[in-house]
RNA sequence: CGGGGUGUAGCGCAGCCUGGUAGCGCACCUGCCUUGGGCGCAGGGGGUCGGAGGUUCAAAUCCUCUCGCCCCGACCA
């Protein structure tokens, strides 16, 4: 391909609404380009990189097994009704209407269509396994779209579902896709690591996320450096987290309230009492759907508002206001806690229960009790682990502390079990007779969040270092002094040469100055580069060099397709 | 949805406070010149200043409403 008949336009400034360095660059290099907030055009070298990772997917599902299909991105009301989720899934859910008036909605992701072309097909334990994908396009009404391809709100999608008779079966197709997903993410060159995750709203079992590494990854990850665990910070669990210290003081005989004027933060109070904010136990009210519930954490560590969420199953969780808080404890916020709270469910962490003696709020303003002790001033209504694990935290598995990093979500898959077949007949009957509800998988993998992933990880500040196998094109041939016709002569001979070889290169032809065509090539960020000016024709050479390290090879003209195929496989090896 | 910001030529921005013929850089067009890291000179085209209403002799500028976009938060496979 010729540069002048692509349709390639670079810009010289950052534009004034990227933030994260792959909207940046991709917006500059002519890869995307925005129409509304969260929707982007792929321009041409955008979509051969993007249909340059969707050949590695597809190589890879089909090893795993899986069978391609294109599903609609316009689904009818009634399936999503049939599965709940027309009522669960909030405003995140585009929702049309056709001329009938019927409605619609435009797909976030295909569980109802596929649970539906599936149980139309599969009758009997003897047709099953079945594992589909497909690569397609996916709304979601995001609150907040951002960061170019990273959070769009339209945006690509491989996303993949088994049907299973028993759970070992279904254990076998996730472990596949697991391992397709690993291949596919180390074919492209990340760095990345699989965590273990919450299943969210899809529901379901097991499930594991793929994190490309990154500083601008929305997600933090815990991970242990001895033993292999990992976890997305919403679902890590740690081990026993260092005890509160002894308490300073002798212990009264009962709870006392002491006046604790304006002191409302943990800090404050600890301070004032001069006790640890470990002996302090935290009283936050959360509401929910249905309920308000009193949640019980130690001073020093936080809620994991995803775990409570799980524990009260669900769909909105949000800390009680001001007003909410006063009527349910009587007393202002900053001042709650356990003793003498009725008319709510509480929760409470198993570092609260462990605490001998502690100091709360006194549900009255301005008061907080000392001297509390557990189970004889107050017993929750359940102990369940909601602490948020963080960094330093002794690993669940082996005890060696946690570190933290940063991550972009990838790859999501899990164990979906019945959810969805239960709700839509999805059945077969089994070897007895017997009919049962399929146990399903479901696998997704984001394309454009991958490619701006790789962005992210491979880049210096001139622009983008692709890695071979998500370039638009492996190589880019750069004649120079174009105005001069035996240049040109030369530089198409040596395009149809690297042709002719069945080598994938883009032939920048125009008749720029060569800073321009520099600038643009390190930007761009082809892995090979090939010159060609007056300079090195005078010996007969032409001069390749890696976009990686920037270092020249002059090399006779001769060898020119030779040392491209070289350089070449060195990136591959 | 709460908080903050912003909207002026394809891109990046100034002008607004203090109302008076809409500007700069890049890009684009023409000519000359130049050609191994974003050339130089000369000439030129392009904007109902996001939209609506108001104040005024006069509005990019002041006032009201509205829409888009960006950032932080909440939220989110």
């Amino acid at each position: 391909m010729r540069w002048s008949q692509n349709f390639i336009h670079t810009l010289r400034q950052d534009p004034s609404d990227a933030e994260v360095v792959s909207h940046r660059l991709m917006t500059r290099a002519g890869l995307i380009s925005k129409v509304a907030a969260g929707i982007y055009n792929y321009l041409p070298l955008g979509w051969r990189s993007l249909q340059k990772l969707e050949v590695i997917v597809r190589e890879e599902m089909e090893r795993a097994g899986s069978a391609e299909l294109v599903m609609p991105a316009v689904q009818p009301a009634e399936l999503w009704q049939e599965s709940g989720r027309w009522f669960e899934y909030g405003p995140e859910l585009l929702r049309l209407k056709d001329r009938h008036e019927r409605d619609f909605c435009v797909g976030p992701t295909h569980e109802e269509v596929i649970t539906d072309i599936v149980r139309r097909a599969i009758t009997s334990y003897r047709q099953l396994p079945v594992n589909l994908y497909q690569i397609q396009t996916k709304f979601r009404d995001e609150i907040r779209p951002r960061f170019g391809l990273m959070r769009g709100r339209e945006f690509i999608m491989k996303d993949a579902y088994s049907f299973h008779a028993d759970a070992d079966d279904l254990d076998t197709a996730y472990r596949a896709m697991e391992a397709a997903y690993c291949r596919v993410f180390e074919r492209c060159g990340l760095g990345y690591t699989k965590v273990e995750a919450d299943t969210g709203n899809i529901g379901g079992s097991e499930s594991h996320e793929f994190m490309v590494l990154a500083d601008t990854g929305e997600d933090a990850i815990l991970s242990c450096p001895a033993c292999a665990y990992g976890a997305n910070v919403e679902k890590a669990e740690t081990g026993r987290v260092t005890p509160a210290p002894e308490w300073p003081r002798e212990l009264p005989g009962s709870a006392e309230a002491v006046h604790t004027p304006e002191m409302r933060s943990v800090e404050q109070v600890a301070e004032f009492l001069e006790i640890d904010p470990a002996h302090l136990i935290k009283t936050l009210i959360f509401e929910t759907d249905e309920e308000f519930v009193a949640v019980l954490i130690r001073g020093d560590l936080e809620v994991n508002e995803v775990k409570l969420k799980n524990e009260l199953g669900c769909t909105h969780l949000q800390l009680a206001s001001e007003a909410k808080i006063e009527e349910i404890t009587g007393g202002p916020q900053g001042f709650s806690g356990p003793v003498g709270l009725d008319g709510v469910r509480i929760i409470a962490d198993p570092t609260v229960m462990e605490l001998a003696v502690a100091a709360t709020g006194a549900n009255r303003e301005d008061t907080h009790l000392v001297g509390v002790v557990t189970g004889r001033d107050f017993e929750p209504s359940s102990v369940v682990d909601i602490k948020l694990a963080a960094a330093g935290d002794p690993c669940s598995t082996c005890g060696e502390p946690l570190i933290e990093r940063r991550g972009i979500e990838v790859g999501h898959i899990f164990k979906l079990g019945t959810k969805y077949s239960t709700s839509m007949g999805c059945r077969f009957q089994d070897a007895g007779g017997k009919e049962e509800p399929m146990i399903m998988g479901c696998y997704g993998l984001g394309i454009g969040r991958t490619l701006a992933a790789a962005v992210e990880q491979n880049h210096d500040d001139k622009g983008i270092i692709w890695p071979l196998p998500l370039a638009p094109y492996e190589v880019v041939l750069v004649v120079l002094n174009a105005d001069k016709s035996e240049i040109v002569e030369a530089a198409e001979g040596l395009y149809n040469e690297l042709r002719s070889a069945g080598i994938d290169v883009l032939f920048d032809d125009r008749s720029e100055r060569p800073g321009v065509k520099f600038n643009d090539m390190d930007l761009l960020g082809f892995p090979v580069r090939v010159v060609v000016g007056k300079r090195g024709l005078e010996n007969s050479e032409v001069e390749l060099s890696l976009r990686k390290d920037g270092e020249k090879h002059l090399t006779p003209i001769s060898e020119m397709v030779g040392g491209v195929q070289a350089m070449l496989e060195d990136l591959r090896s």
